[in-house]
DNA sequence: CGCAAGATTGAAGTACGTCAATTCCAGTGG
DNA sequence: CCACTGGAATTGACGTACTTCAATCTTGCG
């Protein structure tokens, strides 16, 4: 099984075998977490850039007034805090929403491959703008669509990022998230995001089994969100 | 008057004379645009970066039922596109709010800029990051907090990034926006903008006088949004 | 001074939230 | 193999924070 985020990258940008293997080595310490489960917490400052190889995780906030606001989500091939490479410490925390499979890789190491490669280095930053892009649809979505297209539009995304790293089935793929998280995420209650779903199986776009989310209609659900893929950048990097 | 880039960007790391003479050398090409004036639009592959020197601009789309989202203000020293220096197109589009003052950076310079100097590469990335977490603070706000506490929490947040950049007096700085274009930022109609702000002003945390905020209760005005600034990240960089 | 854009107000409708049951289901132990 | 259990999904009734529409009032500016 190839590295995920080789994989990932190499969406932007042909990497060299030296590259690769560079990555490869980095990526040897795996840890195992259940479902969540915090890998990283507000105010952390932690000494590793964590890799995410299975599962699925989520960026989160915890308001004063209980609410959980999910802000993003991780699937393999994700980097969830290069930030902290850069950054003062950590805005948000990070909780794997499924089990998951991590690799940690010490943020020295981290900063001193990118200091040495720089296409590497840019190619770590472009994932962090695809990052960036994703977050900007998620704000329009939430700030001016009807729950009804938010959720479709979440299922588009998701569908298109899973696809990207192997892991749909012609238009299914796995979405091991309760209706709760769901809600968390698009800024709704959980009993409005449940009647949601129901709407759009009874549309014809969409069937659910178990933890499976099988896309019926892919065309009928792009078009009634309003799905324009062209934030993910997934056409394949510049020459 | 110092680069705003500059300044900015030694809030993360000391730069040396030679790079600030390399950013300042930069932006030389200067422009000036009106108010409500495109930069770019989505789809563009501009050969040039845009850094912001005076004024407001913002990051926009438009949905396919006319209404526009404002995903980001722009304000001086920040960064417009440094996305077109690394993805493939612009996956939205950049307005000026207020009359504006725009350096322009053909591409390449600023690849070769960067490629030859990892320390400004890392510094600019940085910004990136900041404007990530800024996004993801956001999403927060439009998805999960009442609509008068949203605008608390955008005067707040605008009032720090204006003091950043020496753009404040007291705690009063310029917003040189109407009512509507906050409300299409924040997600609610121009209405329920105007009501906001009259509750704001009722409950004498702000006042305002033409196009000038003034928060006359900080500490009031930052509890009531619930405002923690860290992820603003402008506690000084890393050493 | 006059005009157009913006700000403000009121009234009426609606998409959503909240609360509280009830049903479904996967996993566990007997 | 089945009964038990707790979390998740679903349903219904009801309340409300917002939207929309439409009018009026204010302000900056030529």
């Amino acid at each position: 099984m190839p590295n995920p985020l080789v994989r990932k990258l190499e969406q932007f940008t042909k990497l060299s075998d030296e590259e690769k293997r560079v990555l490869e080595d980095a990526t040897s310490d795996v840890r195992v977490f259940g479902p969540r489960h915090d890998i990283i917490v507000e105010d952390d400052r932690p000494e590793n850039v964590h890799l995410l190889l299975e599962g699925w995780a989520g960026r989160y906030k915890l308001l004063p007034n209980g609410d959980r606001v999910i802000m993003a989500y991780l699937i393999p091939g994700d980097l969830c805090d290069i930030h902290v490479a850069l950054l003062n410490g950590m805005d948000h925390s990070i909780g794997t929403l499924s089990p998951c499979r991590v690799a940690f890789i010490p943020r020295e190491r981290m900063n001193t491959l990118m200091e040495e490669n720089w296409r590497l280095a840019r190619a770590l930053w472009w994932a962090t703008l695809v990052e960036e892009a994703i977050l900007r649809e998620w704000l329009v979505t939430v700030g001016h669509r009807p729950a009804d297209r938010r959720v479709a539009h979440l299922i588009c995304e998701m569908l298109l990022r899973s696809k990207a790293v192997g892991l749909t089935e012609d238009d299914s793929f796995e979405l091991p998230l309760t209706q709760e998280e769901l809600a968390d995420t698009m800024g709704m209650s959980n009993v409005h995001m449940n009647r949601m779903l129901q709407q759009l199986r009874a549309q014809g776009l969409i069937t659910t089994n178990g933890k499976r989310m099988i896309v019926k209609d892919r065309d009928g659900l792009f078009g009634f969100a309003d799905f324009n893929p062209n934030y993910l950048h997934q056409e394949g990097g510049r020459a």
